[in-house]
RNA sequence: GCGCCCGUAGCUCAGCUGGAUAGAGCGACUGACUACGAAUCAGUAGGCCGGGAGUUCGAAUCUCUCCGGGCGCACCA
């Protein structure tokens, strides 16, 4: 039922703590061989499963299964069969200690549990002074996330955004990759031009009085985007507040603001400037609130001043992407055919993709197929300014800009690209990818990712607390969608303040003896680990009904479970006066004395380390160990498919089997010395393995809790 | 009309290229703090995996179909 499959595509560039894969592997060939040998047969993929329970093994293979029609033999036969090959050879198999037949034919592999935890905990000792890997050549990966419209506060849904995308940058990096992160700033559309609406029609400000405004929030150490919020909901009314004239005439404003922010060089310009920097610096902030850094921000003004798109539209029409339309309602228009769409030569598509209106601008998806062949290095001669525009503690963030400054890095090139984009975009995602593959970048458009997400939605009882209007039949639906037009919806900042407010209350209570700056180090641990977490235990298209009750609990599978699992261990060497790190280092020299002792004693179970790990009442313990070799495995599984929440998963099943240990063995009393090391090791390799996933997921753990 | 996503326990969700007795958390009910701090642990109850058909030795998982819910399908940005 919950057996695993074990992918073999993408391991090639895990190259640490990999037990588990290692004796997957070896497995897989060596069934191969036998196969070959006693059938003739060459099966590529054997499958090599993790069984649903520990009584069936470590590993498994249902292959005779899937041979007893070939063969037409019974599966059990054929099992039997493999099994005594395998058995009459198990010298050649280092790591394994027996094979077996089980249920209706199904193989299962026992591992040497004392030669792997030999080995995993040899793996750990390493990592703990160079905790980062590095590749010799490492991919060159670009991972766009956040993105957020830069005319108001980010809400609860973008949170969700840019924690997948920090996420999934930690863990390509965890890999090995080299990773850009991209947050893309749409400073010249509507929106930003609604709000600058807002500002010099609905407020009547003019340039002068909308800077000096923004001097006085700072002063007051208000936040801008907060205004903002407000006033874009405010505006959002007034264009359908007046009688059918008036709102006429403000649509006209409307429009005629957008194409004076687009133009340039003009005031109305310079307030979308203003504004937009001055909130886009406030979402660096928020972001930063939660551990999240950007590496450079390209902004639509510069795609569209440096026209990005004239050199890419001459190479669209020359290799015949787009064609220029004659007839139907996309008459005059450069037109680009949809994925998968069967027209005959000749015919009229009626359902072609616009890319240039008939008055000859450019559409959207014309500007982000430009955008996208400069992110793949594929726009010659042209390349953003790039100017400094905030610090972080070890690195600057970049932001685009018409000249800039002489020296600056390289951004762009990429040789795969990660969109974090919600899943209602997925179809003017498609229309670039088509783009790229049309125009002859198949391998590109083959490492161009669409990590595409649901969104987050508020639950109706949760629009009601916060004082929200909701309309009768929207009070028997699940949830509601979250507008940022409206000014529906939670705000980031409000959120993270709400739950750090709840987590200082309880470290008030519980660290007395601490000062108050530790303290609130630890609370806003607590919360961040307890928002990070949250966003990333729903697999990526599950929408989240959001609920305060829910995102505000730190019980159960949450993130301060998974951290306080590791503050326990920290707590247990602290009152042991020892280190995870001596301990280990004892512990292998312990294993390698027995392994010498081992040979001697071959065959004798049930003593020194393999004792420890044998029988049913320390199967909690071996469970832990297997648990934490099976670390990279995850990681490769979570990037292949793109997901997050498997390595979630993981963190919270590996403090759930701690704790479930924690409670069965005590350790500190532990009266055999052996023994008490082996305990004190296990600890050590699963607090080890926790930090490094809980740092994968961007929580940290706390020294206290 | 076309396309994509979802439907699994009272609630919120896992279940990873088909595989062994369908799993967690919350909520409910029982129990466990003078041992490494209970933000914890142990236990009980709770399921026609939306319905139907098909493929298969084997289906929550693949195919088809129906039902229910959501989101997209502009020369808007």
């Amino acid at each position: 039922m919950c057996a695993a499959r074990i992918s073999l595509v993408n391991q090639g560039f895990l190259r640490f703590s990999r037990v588990y894969l290692e004796l997957q592997r070896q497995l897989a060939v060596h069934l191969r061989s036998v196969l070959k040998a006693k059938y003739s047969l060459d099966i590529e993929n054997i499958p090599v499963e993790i069984p649903p329970e520990l009584k069936f093994g470590e590993l498994a293979t249902p292959v005779a299964l899937q041979l007893a029609r070939s063969l037409r033999k019974a599966p059990k036969m054929i099992a039997q069969e493999i099994v005594e090959a395998l058995q009459s050879d198990l010298a050649a198999l280092t790591g394994f200690a027996g094979f077996e037949v089980a249920g209706a034919g199904y193989i299962n592999a026992r591992l040497d549990r004392a030669a792997f935890a030999r080995t995993t905990a040899a793996a750990e000792l390493p990592k703990l002074a160079h905790p980062f890997f590095k590749l010799a050549n490492p991919p060159h990966s670009l991972v766009e996330h956040t993105s957020i419209n830069p005319n108001k506060a980010a809400h609860i849904g973008h949170l969700r955004n840019a924690i997948l995308g920090d996420t999934f940058v930690r863990m390509l990096r965890a890999a090995g990759s080299q990773v850009d992160v991209q947050n893309y700033i749409d400073n010249t559309g509507v929106q930003v031009a609604d709000v600058v609406v807002g500002f010099l029609y609905v407020e009547g400000k003019s340039l002068a009085e909308v800077r000096a405004l923004l001097d006085d929030l700072k002063a007051r150490g208000e936040r801008v985007d907060y205004y903002c919020w407000d006033l874009y909901a405010r505006t959002s009314q007034w264009y359908e507040q007046g009688s059918e004239a008036e709102n006429a005439e403000r649509k006209k404003l409307r429009y005629a603001t957008l194409h004076a922010i687009e133009e340039g060089g003009n005031e109305t310009a310079e307030v979308a400037e203003l504004i937009s920097t001055a909130v886009l610096r406030r979402h660096l902030e928020t972001m930063l609130r939660l551990g999240i850094e950007y590496d450079f921000l390209p902004r639509e003004s510069e795609i569209l001043h440096l026209k990005f798109w004239e050199v890419a539209f001459e190479e669209l029409k020359q290799k015949g992407v787009l064609y220029f339309e004659t007839e139907g309602k996309n008459k005059g228009c450069w037109v680009m055919r949809r994925p998968g769409a069967e027209i005959a030569d000749g015919e009229l598509d009626e359902d072609a993709k616009a890319i240039v209106r008939s008055n000859g601008t450019v559409t959207y998806v014309g500007k982000d197929i430009a955008y996208h062949l400069w992110k793949f290095g594929l726009l010659p001669g042209r390349d953003f300014g790039y100017e400094k525009f905030f610090a972080y503690p070890d690195h600057e963030c970049w932001i685009s800009a018409m000249q800039g400054e002489a020296d600056h890095p390289h951004f762009g090139g990429a040789s795969a690209i990660y969109n974090v984009i919600d899943s209602r975009q997925s179809d003017p995602q498609a229309n670039v990818i088509q783009a790229l593959r049309g125009m002859g970048y198949t391998a590109q458009a083959d490492h161009y990712t669409h990590f595409s997400y649901e969104m987050v939605a508020l639950t109706p009882r949760c629009a009601v607390e916060l004082g929200y209007t909701v309309a009768e039949e929207d009070l028997s639906r699940p949830y509601i969608e979250v507008s940022g037009r409206k000014g529906f919806g939670v705000k980031a900042d409000d959120l993270i303040d709400k739950l750090i407010a709840a987590t200082s209350e309880e470290v008030e209570k519980r660290q007395t003896s601490r000062d108050a700056t530790e303290r609130e180090t630890i609370a806003r641990q607590i919360a961040i680990g307890a928002l990070r977490y949250f966003m990333l235990k729903f697999t990526r298209n599950s929408v989240i009904a959001f609920d305060f009750k829910d995102a505000l609990s730190f019980e159960g599978e949450t993130g301060p479970y998974c951290q306080y699992a590791a503050v326990r261990i920290r707590n247990i060497f602290r009152k042991g006066g020892t280190t995870p790190e001596n301990v280990l280092a004892e512990f292998a020299e312990l294993a390698r004395q027995r392994a010498d002792a081992h040979s001697e004693l071959a065959g004798q179970q049930g003593s020194g380390i393999a004792g420890f790990l044998a029988g049913e009442e320390n199967e909690d313990i071996w469970a832990l160990w297997l648990r934490a070799g099976r670390r990279s495995l995850v990681l490769d599984q979570a990037i292949t498919v793109s997901e997050p929440a498997y390595l979630a998963k993981h963190a919270f099943q590996l403090a759930q089997e701690f704790n479930n240990f924690y409670h069965k063995h005590h350790i500190l009393t532990e009266e055999d010395a052996e023994r008490k090391t082996f305990l004190l090791a296990t600890a050590a390799v699963a607090l080890h393995e926790l930090v490094t996933v809980l740092g994968w997921l961007g929580i940290e753990t706390p020294e206290a809790m």
